[in-house]
DNA sequence: CAATTTATTCAGCGAATGTTAAATTTAGTA
DNA sequence: TACTAAATTTAACATTCGCTGAATAAATTG
């Protein structure tokens, strides 16, 4: 296999010395910078996958400081996480209810613009960390372990998803629309995961990084996906 | 952060002592049950995640025994990897053309179905470890360090596929097949990833393990999206 | 100003990691 | 049968791992 190479150690710091810092150190704390280093590396090959020293290093700073902001590595990814989940939830379930109070009518399109929209915004325009962020999360969202931190923080999410799903889909069994969110939840976050395979898929023809043209597409996609899927079901043998 | 517990050392084993084992040992070669219990591990918590000697643990032999049969933990990944992807490689080939050959006419159904399908049967019906193989293969396909893996094994299968699709579109873009394959993949490996998300978003409403359910909605679902994107495509301005 | 709290580095601990050399036992071969 | 090749365990190696206690310096507080 051809992983990663660790990376020489980047040893490119400027440990100023013991003691507090002084307050004009660099604008950025090292709280901060290290949630940041980590953000990306745990992008890059997964929490397995990073030791404290390369957080550390990354972040210009010693490994202790690590224990003393957070206290343990697995902290540390939580507090990665958390970071970034509770705005991200916020935003959108802020769109999803703009949507049904602004619309008159309420359709599949809609419903699926307005929960993938913010995310696609975020790693469009958001902080530089978004796009390490969402490469994390399509990263657990694919193993076993990451189950529960998805659901602790997404679920919520999802259900007001497909509550409003269920309106502009009136008489279709619940049921077809989880099924229907898993199969979006997977495009969704490969779309999203930074791994350019319809890149090199296509050669070049197709680049992952055009969020826009991700945007058009999966949303024609996965609003034509739901559609077929509960009017296939409702031409057969009614579940 | 709540991850798998690295378990006890499972101490279970018989280890039968020093040399070359007899013949009748247990018929399962060590070489064997390494890859097992290595596809197992990975499976679970990934390369990183997994140490030499759990793997050696659950193959009810010594650590040294992988760096005589492999000669690193990343070649005994390789292995792992290839057992399976050369098999399931050739019968996805034989599917799509065994479709093209057999049909009168082409749809974008029939090509996603002869895709699917192999892969969908290979859980069900294939022996155990396809399943972990699959969860495996679920999650590098989210990974940076991926890419070359899965481009490398199931590129082909794919370009076959989109020959096919293009055959049932005539007159549709290429680039927008990528595009719509894209989505599928990651619906397809979210499916086969063993994660069981959807049976707890829908609590338990809806079973991950259920392959004819999945195969029956991922089918509707793909398709209905392949056409909706490519009539939303061909309404627009043309790209 | 003195005392305390906060933020940082230093130095290292014990355990675990990937890997290897050597010994040992059986299978295959001349 | 004697010799070589194959398959396994034993015992270790140097390195790295997550983590901690102590020292130190600045900020805050009284």
């Amino acid at each position: 296999m051809t992983k990663l190479d660790p990376k020489a150690p980047a040893k490119g710091r400027k440990k100023s010395g013991r003691g507090r810092p002084k307050q004009s150190d660099d604008g950025v704390k090292a709280r901060g910078r290290l949630l940041d280093a980590a953000e990306s590396l745990f992008a890059e090959r997964g929490f397995y996958g990073v030791t404290t020293r390369q957080v550390a290093d990354a972040a210009s700073v010693d490994v202790a400081l690590i224990y003393y902001h957070f206290k343990s590595k697995s902290s540390l990814f939580d507090g990665v996480f958390e970071r970034r989940a509770r705005p991200l939830v916020s935003a959108r379930r802020d769109s999803l209810r703009a949507y049904v109070v602004n619309s008159t009518v309420i359709t599949v399109e809609g419903a699926i613009a307005a929960f993938i929209n913010p995310m696609i915004n975020l790693s469009l325009h958001g902080e530089a960390g978004w796009k390490s962020y969402f490469a994390l999360v399509a990263q657990i969202d694919n193993t076993p372990w990451g189950g529960e931190i998805i659901h602790r923080y997404f679920d919520d999410n999802v259900l007001e998803l497909i509550d409003i799903l269920q309106t502009a889909l009136p008489g279709s069994p619940k049921k077809e629309l989880y099924w229907a969110y898993n199969f979006l939840a997977g495009s969704m976050m490969l779309a999203l995961s930074g791994t350019e395979r319809v890149d090199r898929l296509s050669k070049g023809l197709c680049r992952a990084k055009d969020l826009e043209a991700v945007r058009l597409r999966l949303l024609n996609y996965c609003a034509g996906g739901f559609l077929a899927m509960i009017t296939a079901e409702r031409l057969s043998g009614r579940a």
